[in-house]
DNA sequence: TGGGAGATTTTGGGCGTCAATGGGATACAG
DNA sequence: CTGTATCCCATTGACGCCCAAAATCTCCCA
């Protein structure tokens, strides 16, 4: 697989470390991505992670602007200033550090969930929680039934 | 990496000095930049700091416009006249002057900020300030959908 | 279909290195 | 001569790197 699909939860150490799925580091190395670049998403309190891409794609849209637009300044300090590089130790772990921290809520869990060409870090309570509304959302317009399926 | 990105907030010591973060020392030794350039930033309360290459761009800016408009005029004088050199000490530490603190408001911390091909001198608690008015300005503009996952 | 051996993945912890910081000594300028 | 800035060295603490154990999964064979 090529792409980052399905999730995972693992455990945050004492050292603040916590294990990249497997599947995800697979992901990784058949792209061949080497360096990881992480921000926060923009809608929900989750960390999206990626490969230089992640960036280039954010950065088209500044290239786009005018260079010394508002605009194009906020998202260079939100794009270029708010990221961070994130590294992995020979295990497959990254430190979840403060940033990362206050705006998932995260403590001693963290959920990996697969978006496609990236990943993002969530606090697994918060997950599950957005993931009901976004599927309550989906279901609205919908004749009611469906909702039994629990994940896990 | 090549270019200033992420950030990181180190202390102010008792005689001023504050530590460019490593990460940055490596950008500089990277692009061969001896020489550092320091001037406001005309729309944060943030010191811009880079290479030569700094001005360079600012100075096409200039060019790019009507000499003799009051906006040349400003940013010749703003750029020229108000900016000034910055010296790092054997251990990558530079020195918080006058003109940095009064336009920045920092104290005891600064917050240094990548800005891709320059980085910024910030006072941790307007950087946060600021940046969380960026993210609002950046969502406002969005459809307020945002449920279903787009991450921008 | 169930058990079990082997492989993979996750988790835990020790240790060395380097960055950040503090402080004394010295050179320089006003 | 005095105050400030620069140089140099010491300390501290965080992070990266390594190895080991525990937990989980896979696959084969009975």
């Amino acid at each position: 697989m090529n792409r980052f699909l399905s999730n995972a939860t693992n455990k945050v150490d004492a050292k603040g470390r916590v294990s990249v799925p497997a599947q995800f580091r697979n992901v990784l190395a058949r792209l061949d991505i080497q360096e990881l670049y992480a921000i926060q998403d923009f809608v929900f309190p989750a960390i999206t992670v990626g490969g230089p891409d992640l960036l280039d794609r954010y950065e088209r849209q500044i290239d786009g602007e005018d260079p010394f637009s508002p605009d194009a300044n906020d998202m260079s300090l939100l794009i270029h200033g708010g990221g961070i590089f994130v590294k992995l130790d020979g295990e497959g772990r990254l430190m979840m550090n403060e940033f990362m921290r206050d705006y998932t809520g995260i403590t001693d869990q963290v959920t990996f969930v697969g978006r496609s060409d990236h990943f993002q870090l969530w606090d697994p309570v918060c997950y599950e929680e957005k993931r009901q509304e976004a599927l309550s959302r989906r279901l609205a317009g919908r004749p009611a039934r469906a909702g039994q399926g629990e994940t896990g």
